[in-house]
DNA sequence: GTCTATAAGGGGATAGAC
DNA sequence: GTCTATCCCCTTATAGAC
């Protein structure tokens, strides 16, 4: 059937990729699997998307595009207040966990998946989390306290603690209270 | 030479595969790459372990004695007060990380690679992390704080943070305080 | 010109046999 | 220790349907 050219064809293909390869992790889902659920033929997806990484890159790429806008969005929502965006950002993580879909990140699964590794995907993944952090820095730095670095590495032990919970529901509950516990700290040893 | 039976092949083995699996991943390492880095014959391996599974169980098995004697004796010379226990815990799982050769929790690896499995080896992952979840909230209710379940949630964040850290010097360095911060809290809130 | 279906290449996986 | 069996992996190529 369908002659005519299917322009979401990419999308679905996307879509079924991404949902097996979060799901079941990268390794373990083959192309003839991915094609099979797609329903498609081989030519089709091989013509999307030339190899696996390929996929995998186009999976996490497409990850990164829908964080960074409920990131955004939860930033713009935060108003001004550096304390408070930072708060946003933990809680809009946090909102994430509570998802019955949520299996951890996708960006730390795949590094977990290829340790070493140097594809395309790999370094979306690295990239990402390496802007993430840097972001809680600047945050962090903005708020003022004494020790930013120290308020930073704090906020980003959390966030990771959130993605890697085994316990994702009692993770989200604590979270946001202890970053807000991390920077009333980081204040009092000013005064200190 | 060598004919007479080697009493310490199974380890020799378990040295050189579980070193490769916990560095490149259990899914990454194949039975012939092993064999070929222990340099001994295929019989000898599936005499010891029958299948990968049989191999990767035996891994996490080690390292999980491993992780229990390490465990004891930071509980030992920590002393009785459960809040200084609790403490001790995320102490030497800090200093842990500090080792150049750290690359995450080996359990937690596991059960990235392998979601959703009912493997020998993802049992005993499985089971290591729910003990210690067990430890963690058991001590956290020795505290005597008013809610240790919201102790130990936060704990625990602090924990899986700490092994997921793709910045573990970092992470390291504030866990210890966040910790005794997490306890402090809880006690204040006695107070209030 | 776009998609599907099928076959096959080349490699590496686990595992068993001798 | 070598050799083989079997299977699945990713990928490419060929051939046919609309």
């Amino acid at each position: 059937m369908a002659r005519t050219a299917a322009p979401d064809a990419r999308e679905r293909i996307l879509d079924v990729a991404g949902a097996l390869f979060y799901t079941e992790g990268v390794r373990a889902v083959g192309m003839s699997r991915i094609i099979a659920e797609v329903g498609c033929g081989k030519n089709l997806l091989y013509a999307h998307f030339p190899s696996k990484t390929d996929l995998v890159a186009a999976y996490l790429g497409r990850f990164r595009e829908w964080r960074d806008r409920a990131e955004e969005e939860a930033l713009r929502e935060a108003g001004g207040d550096p304390a408070e965006r930072l708060v946003a950002l933990v809680a809009e993580i946090a909102a994430r966990l509570r998802r019955p879909d949520f299996r951890g990140c996708p960006f730390r699964n795949v590094l977990t998946e290829f340790p070493g590794g140097d594809d395309p995907a790999v370094r979306i993944a690295r990239e990402y989390l390496d802007r993430g952090r840097e972001l809680v820095g600047r945050l962090a730095g903005e708020t003022g306290v004494p020790d930013p670095a120290g308020l930073a590495d704090r906020v980003w032990l959390i966030i990771d603690g959130l993605y890697a919970s085994g316990f994702p529901g009692r993770a989200a509950a604590v979270a946001v209270g202890m970053t807000r516990e991390a920077i009333a700290t980081a204040r009092a040893d000013a005064a200190g």
